[in-house]
DNA sequence: CATGAATGAGGTTTCATTCAT
DNA sequence: AATGAATGAAACCTCATTCAT
């Protein structure tokens, strides 16, 4: 059973926008979307720059397409995360785990998070996208944890800002990653979990 | 003691380096070095295009000179920062106090990270200069402290990342707000409080 | 006597070039040669860009072959066309009716006008060829007319530039109703009979 | 007085927009709006490219501009025309004089038809200007000369299309020599002489 | 110092045409 | 016969930069 060497057209037709929307990916985040130039996505897949506008309109529209196409992957495992466990500390511990894997250690998602910030301002609807499947549910699944815990004198009374407070070390280790991560990598796996420790302790303390 | 209506020639000559500056700020905020026009840059000031060229070589050193320009404020309010207790907690306190108020709550700060961030990898310089000159004395001046505190058993050991995590959420804040303050606004105070407040607790708690 | 519903496959086949052509007509006479689009045709006819290239080598080709293709019905007409008559007074009337109702009004022949107006520059093939099979032919029937009723002492001797004059109403007329009769529309038949009216006593008077 | 070889800066930028849409016509229309290059009227004025822009936004608003430029003249003169007479018939006779002058015997204005005809479609307001400055002028002229004739008895009753019909051989032989010129050319002065013996002695007619 | 006309390289997009299926 | 993916030449337009005034 040999490996397929030409795929046939039909195949090609197929895989043609998932290629150049990979391609797309690696060219805009290595410059920003204006700094990108078509050609430089054809040239990564191996085709012309007409080829690109048989797939998309314009260059805004890839560059939609994109984020769209990059950002699946986590919905998809969002959706499927479930809390397995009643205890609120574990819940969370849990979920942090899950952020952390899911966030901060796929560079996909890393990288998302530059294009947010560095193309926000000219591409409003990627805010609001990023808002609603993202940030807000996470917010929301933390704050339904923390209320959980407070419900059952676990964790102490919360403050309004809580949620954001345990989700900020997230997005801050996203961009130390993002910005330093070159010269001055970071122990991922350690961040996480002092940052569970202190978290575990900071919330559990109120109880005594 | 009349106040100065008209500014003399002179002095409007020494301010147009500043004007020009302040002007690409804005405008490179905006849009992003390669989406920014000189000509923007001009308008704004309100002089031609051939004016910036007068001050600055080309639009690159023009970038560079502006990002040095934000960034001077920072380094010399940290330069002027003295902890003035002997106490880890009130010094930790206070430095993150300070940083909430240079960093978080200075949109000149929020709005270079965004800059460090989306232009870095086409100016690595800025990335090195920002890391030495904002993000490594920064985590030292923590490490310091949270050391203090361990030395003194006031901490529990702390962990290799330590510092890093609780610098993350102040960086987190500055990114909450450049993505999506003007739509989902947060509570500065409450969140320094709320994150200074875990920490105290969270670092404490190991003395139990 | 049962409706033909459905063309058989063979009859579609051999109307697809006439499809194309009068596809190629509306959108070369709304757009012009260059601004239209081989595939504007296609989706018109309801096929793809590769199906026109099956019949027509170039776009250039598809235009010359339309142009021939709708100036046939006037050479055909033209053809049959014989005056029932000696009077030169009624052949004059009867081939101008005759000239206003297939060229005038006739929405083919004044579109085919403008063609030859804004195309004839870069096709000057279709200038000779519709000098040679309509110009001439019409101006040299109608210096025939003229002619005989000169011969005959009804006409008073006629001016070289006789035959034009008397041909150029008939093109300003088509040329106004393809400039203007969107927001001016013109009574053809008034014009005619106005025409006609104007020559038969301009003709007619020099024998006073 | 030698001939200033070189004209000063001041002087060139005067004249630039000048240049550029007299080349703008002789490119136009000798290939049409679409076929038309900007670098083509560039190269003509011999800028480039970029300097067509400083003076013009798109090539749109090039063509527009050009249009009312070479109209201008005609507008210009129909404005200073006068009919010093009386008489009916050297009251038309005068106008149409005036009208081939400036008309039919206008290389300009022969190709401003051109462009009327060909580009009307994709310039709609071209045509509601051409009409409004210069058809309805011209027609309404005529009508005021014919009325006046028939006020006095000396042209028959008029046909409501009659003002169309005496303009209609103008058009008629501007786009003849338009289209046939090169290889057919016309007397335009015995078909203007031609045109008026026709016209008087059908007008006069019905005063028989 | 300041201007702004001019440049020209380069970017996005279009489209006639080809060709494997 | 018909398709439509792919090409690549070329068109429009932009903009950093220069330089004579």
């Amino acid at each position: 059973m040999p490996a397929n060497k030409k795929p046939t057209r039909a195949q090609q037709k197929a895989m043609r926008p998932l290629q150049i929307l990979e391609a797309a990916f690696e060219e805009f985040i290595a410059k920003g979307f204006s700094a990108t130039r078509v050609e430089d996505v054809a040239e990564r897949v191996g085709v012309t720059k007409g080829t690109i506008y048989v797939y998309f309109e314009t260059k805004e529209k890839l560059f939609e397409s994109m984020v769209e196409y990059v950002s699946e992957p986590f919905k998809e495992s969002f959706r499927g995360f479930v809390t397995k466990t009643d205890d609120p500390f574990e819940a969370l511990e849990s979920f942090l785990s899950f952020l952390f894997a899911q966030i901060v250690n796929e560079r996909r998602m890393r990288e998302l998070f530059r294009l947010v910030v560095s193309e926000g301002r000219t591409f409003p609807d990627m805010i609001d996208r990023h808002h609603d499947t993202f940030m807000e549910p996470v917010i929301t699944r933390i704050d339904q944890i923390v209320d959980a815990g407070v419900a059952r004198g676990i964790f102490r009374q919360k403050s309004a800002e809580l949620p954001k407070v345990i989700m900020a070390p997230i997005i801050g280790t996203v961009v130390f990653r993002l910005i330093f991560d070159d010269r001055r990598p970071l122990d991922s796996d350690e961040v996480l979990s002092t940052h569970i420790d202190l978290l575990m302790n900071g919330l559990k303390q109120a109880m005594a």
